[in-house]
DNA sequence: CCAAAAGTGTTTATGATACACCCATGT
DNA sequence: ACATGGGTGTATCATAAACACTTTTGG
């Protein structure tokens, strides 16, 4: 069996996207860069990938290792890798699209003196490499894609009220929906369990809280059925 | 700035699923590998990209040195980067799914000893690597994207009748359509441009001669307008 | 009693589906 | 004249959109 000469080899990695929701709105996590190149730019969570893993992992990896971040939504976004991208030389990165929940809770800077910050999606600070090209992209599949599969659910506490869920809707499509109308398609699809109890603490009529029913889901989509909202 | 370790670097592969439309339905092409490993098999067109190319550059030449296949749709599938999925070690390839007119015309086998062949999609034999997966997913997303891009035009000859494009949407979408209603939504998105011809030398009255508008497709997008059949 | 969000139905418009016959052409 | 696919309209059903008021609770 042949071997591949070492000169045909790029250096890879796994740059992530990684969302939260916070009572500003849609949030993203950027890490501000301890090493040169960019060292002191801000710049996507994510670094090399190791021989012995797979992609997800590498990504789940440096997550874990640059935000404290684990057990999140993850999938591959898009592979990056004209050449000029990055000034070391032939890098190519496979850039991951991330949710987390909780996005409040304050992620820790950890293994190299990087430091995790949120920025509201609609107002990031000028990135690294071509960071901002990837968060583009991952901008427009969030977007897209939060209409054909329960992704938002992954952006809420495991426990939510209908208009919690409709806000967020509202604000990753951009503008204003009818309660009414949200309302009547979300419970229509059938994946809300109500879990019996209700909001706590509010200056206003309490909300009942639901819980996306994940098992439902998966059944459901062994069929013809199609999530949409 | 740092260099990179050349052990951290993996060889990179770009593979390509090439669809074609011929009489028989759907169509993919293949190579039967020249050298080791998996010598003798089936397996999709690719290979190792360069340092100095993008991946889709990377793409677009190993299909032409391969199959002498040029000026096709080309976009990308995934990344699959799984450890083991190359006995040669660790290889990660960039895997682009490729739309390909008139597949009546015979591949010309070129540079190495390969020799290009189209086989039913829905019959294909057995492949080397994980080929058989990243097919899978190429067909996947096919299916899923003729009905909200305009795919299927570029399977098509330039002009083309209404019966041969709702021949090519049932055979992927693998079921009947009905005519009418096809018809009727397909003219209703005013992409088509009537070319005033018709068909010759069929045994029955002549259809229609579409083109596929692809400037007036642009210019549309920009609003909100959106492909549906 | 005021502020703030929860909760609730009906009407209308739009798009999707089902369905059958005549037409034109080549052999 | 017959075989083959081309070409056409309407009625019905399902889904989406527009729309406003009452209820509950805490402060």
């Amino acid at each position: 069996m042949p071997a591949i000469e070492e000169a045909l080899r790029p250096a890879l990695t796994v740059d992530c996207v990684v969302f939260g929701w916070g009572e500003a709105g849609l949030r993203l996590l950027l890490i501000r860069r301890g090493r040169s190149p960019f060292k002191g730019s801000w710049a996507l969570p994510g670094g090399f990938v190791r021989p012995d893993e797979g992609l997800a992992s590498a990504a789940r990896r440096e997550l874990d290792e640059e935000t404290g971040l684990s057990r999140l939504f993850l999938e591959q976004l898009y592979t990056f890798g004209d050449p000029g991208r990055d000034p070391r030389g032939w890098v190519v990165s496979v850039a991951y699209f991330a949710l987390v929940r909780q996005a409040g809770l304050e992620p820790r800077a950890a293994t190299d003196a990087t430091r995790a910050e949120w920025f509201a999606a609609d107002a990031l600070p000028e990135l690294a490499f071509d960071h901002r090209e990837i968060v583009r992209l991952a901008v427009e599949r969030l977007r897209a894609k939060v209409r054909y599969a329960p992704l938002g659910f992954e952006l809420l506490p495991r426990e939510f009220t209908l208009g919690e869920l409709q806000r967020l809707y509202e604000g990753i499509l951009g503008g204003p929906l009818d309660k009414r109308n949200f309302r009547r398609k979300v419970l229509g699809l059938g994946l809300l369990e109500d879990t019996g109890r209700r909001q706590e603490g509010v200056a206003h009529r309490a909300a009942r809280l639901y819980r996306f029913d994940r098992e439902r889901y998966r059944r459901l989509q062994r069929g013809d059925f199609a999530f949409r909202l």
